[in-house]
DNA sequence: TAGATTGTTAATCGATTAACAATC
DNA sequence: TAGATTGTTAATCGATTAACAATC
């Protein structure tokens, strides 16, 4: 359906314009300009975005709400169910595993794996915690195509190779350690001690300014 | 000390530079280019991204790990303390206070606020659990220049407010909400769903380029 | 000196912004 | 029709990549 190659960015945005609209009614029409003000952007940028995709709005009118929320969760592909496998239940893997945003009917969590054996056999949210040996057979039964990595930063590089042969063709990881997946897969990483790194950065600055 | 504005990527791979040399001895030498290996950058964009803070190499040699680390560690402003206040323990506030990456000596989590009078005066990870309407008065006290918003999507903004109010410099969004602050304050925005949809599109177009 | 690698400049690439004809 | 807003093209801006003289 893109014309061409979509930047990442794009991506994101038609996530936060759907989180925005998801707010809406349905018969609600806005102008790129006030869903623009809604998520902080611009009303070029809104109709730009869109544009990667197709024609979704009508000139001198604007974007149906119910009409645009349909198209980008087609887009984005939310019109289905993924199945997630959760690597490494240590307190960030429990605490993903109680978050309600991973509990939406478009992400479920059908396996969750540790090497403790401590942890082996145990439940939690309802899950039993496996083996991480388990994960090549395991995965395909469930047809699970994206793995979340929440081990510490040592064994994240081996669990990734693991979810890798197990099929996974998405991962989300939580380890602050760099990790290398083949091309054909996606890795998207999140690190929180980057993201408070970066606020030292600023407000350091900021302080040199006021100076 | 930066010769001009330096754009927010590089800040974030000086971040991922010092964790990559963390693992080194500090008199080990290494070029741009074993130092892109690491991290998955290119030679050039070391160079560059260094260049923007001064000179810190050796042409022909490369790079002693323990001078670039202190040098990155000064840019980044991590060789201080800063103080941080986590609202909403939820969940992922309760494990984001209990993770390890909040607990280094560069942040370290030093009030924490609830709006819910069961959580209120009880404790968690040695810290009480104070009312939000304390923020104003408590915040100061501990010169806490960085907020962390874990609570509903709902409250986020009247919580960021409240935050700017109590002189925060720097806020950490977890709330899956566009929140506005004043241009002075920055703010960086932390969402899983967003993530997962990202995923969620790319792992859809790669289906399609299969067929 | 010869070999290696930096710091920096110039070339390229890609994303954002501005502008406007087309359309409702 | 007049007014409003889209979709799209062109202009601008900014970041990445390539190349190489300077330097150890």
């Amino acid at each position: 359906m893109p014309k061409f190659k979509v930047p990442e960015v794009v991506v994101e945005r038609l996530s936060i314009y759907l989180r925005a609209l998801k707010k809406l009614s349905d018969e609600h029409v806005l102008s790129s300009q006030e869903l623009a003000e809604l998520v902080g952007t611009t009303d070029a940028q809104v109709r730009k975005d869109l544009a990667y995709f197709g024609e979704f709005g009508i000139p001198g009118q604007g974007y149906c709400v119910g009409k645009l929320k349909e198209e980008i969760t087609r887009i984005l592909a939310l019109d289905r169910s993924w199945g997630l496998a959760l690597v490494g239940v240590g307190k960030l893997g429990a605490a993903l595993l109680a978050y309600p945003g991973l509990k939406r009917k478009e992400f479920q969590i059908k396996a969750v794996f540790d090497n403790d054996p401590e942890k082996i056999g145990k439940k939690i949210e309802g899950l039993t915690i496996r083996a991480v040996e388990e994960i090549c057979e395991v995965l395909p039964r469930y047809k699970i195509k994206i793995g979340i990595i929440t081990t510490p930063a040592e064994a994240a590089q081996e669990i990734a190779n693991r979810l890798v042969q197990a099929g996974v063709e998405g991962i989300l990881n939580f380890a602050p350690v760099h990790i290398t997946v083949p091309n054909k897969v996606k890795l998207k990483n999140v690190d929180l001690s980057m993201e408070l790194e970066i606020l030292s950065y600023f407000l350091s600055k900021e302080i040199r300014k006021e100076r």
